[in-house]
DNA sequence: TTCAGCCTGTCG
DNA sequence: CGACAGGCTGAA
């Protein structure tokens, strides 16, 4: 509930000039929210969005003053997001242009049902690492995540949705859940950059089995991991036990 | 579906 | 120096 006193862009080539955040100041923080990839700050009569891409973080009361994008000050604490690459998104919507937005990507990967899972699944044929990554389908898996919750599932990602059988989406979807709960349990995976509010790395990254061990044993047979492209990006995955 | 491109840094 | 990195877009 704390009111938002500025709004202060430090890098004006992260925004393209129609950016208009500085509405936002004055009006109090209702809610806070994540959908997929995407965590919304909740205000009075706009809301705040924000992606990560791939090096953001989002810091409270920081100090540090390289690749700052812009800082949101509130009455008791300041908020500072910060990107190295770039990649990340920071949006602001009144609440009818978010409810648009949101319907512009599919059902967050926690909250979507086994019944609307199956039917997305079945609906489609690309491969199944490909699904897990389309936001459009289903929001929040990226690539990290991926690779774990097919290792856990024991499917391999060249696999095409339209050819799982039943029992397997069935793992796949109980899967999922496991994995991604328990990377938010441990607080996200910090390989490198992630931090979370408090600046702090998440433990995720020393449970990884598959992801960014390409040549390493399988931890489940013990033998090589392999590596492919899939939709551009790096997959490593168990020939073996992955079928 | 593939590809470059967006950006900056680290590693070999 | 080139290859690669938690993501996503728009064009071919």
């Amino acid at each position: 509930e704390q009111k938002l006193l500025k709004f202060e862009i430090k890098d004006f080539s992260f925004f393209n000039n129609t950016f208009s955040g500085y509405e936002l100041a004055g009006q109090k923080v209702k809610n806070l929210i994540r959908k997929g990839k995407w965590l919304f700050f909740l205000f009075e009569r706009n809301v705040l969005a924000f992606h990560l891409g791939l090096t953001g973080k989002l810091l409270l009361n920081s100090n540090i003053f390289s690749h700052v994008i812009c800082v949101l000050f509130f009455e008791k604490c300041s908020l500072s997001f910060y990107d190295l690459r770039k990649f990340g998104k920071v949006k602001v919507f009144d609440y009818k242009e978010w409810k648009e937005f949101l319907n512009s990507f599919g059902k967050d990967a926690l909250e979507i049902s086994f019944e609307e899972f199956k039917k997305l699944i079945n609906s489609c044929s690309q491969k199944i690492k490909s699904f897990l990554l389309d936001q459009k389908k289903i929001s929040g898996i990226g690539n990290i995540y991926a690779d774990e919750i097919l290792f856990k599932a024991g499917i391999s990602p060249h696999r095409r949705t339209s050819l799982l059988e039943e029992q397997e989406i069935k793992k796949l979807y109980e899967c999922m859940r496991e994995t991604l709960g328990e990377g938010i349990k441990l607080g996200g995976c910090s390989i490198r950059d992630y931090r979370d509010v408090f600046n702090q790395k998440g433990r995720f990254q020393g449970k990884l089995q598959v992801y960014g061990k390409a040549g390493d044993l399988c931890p489940r047979c013990r033998k090589p991991l392999k590596k492919d492209i899939i939709s551009q990006r790096t997959t490593t995955y168990c020939s073996f036990c992955q079928k």
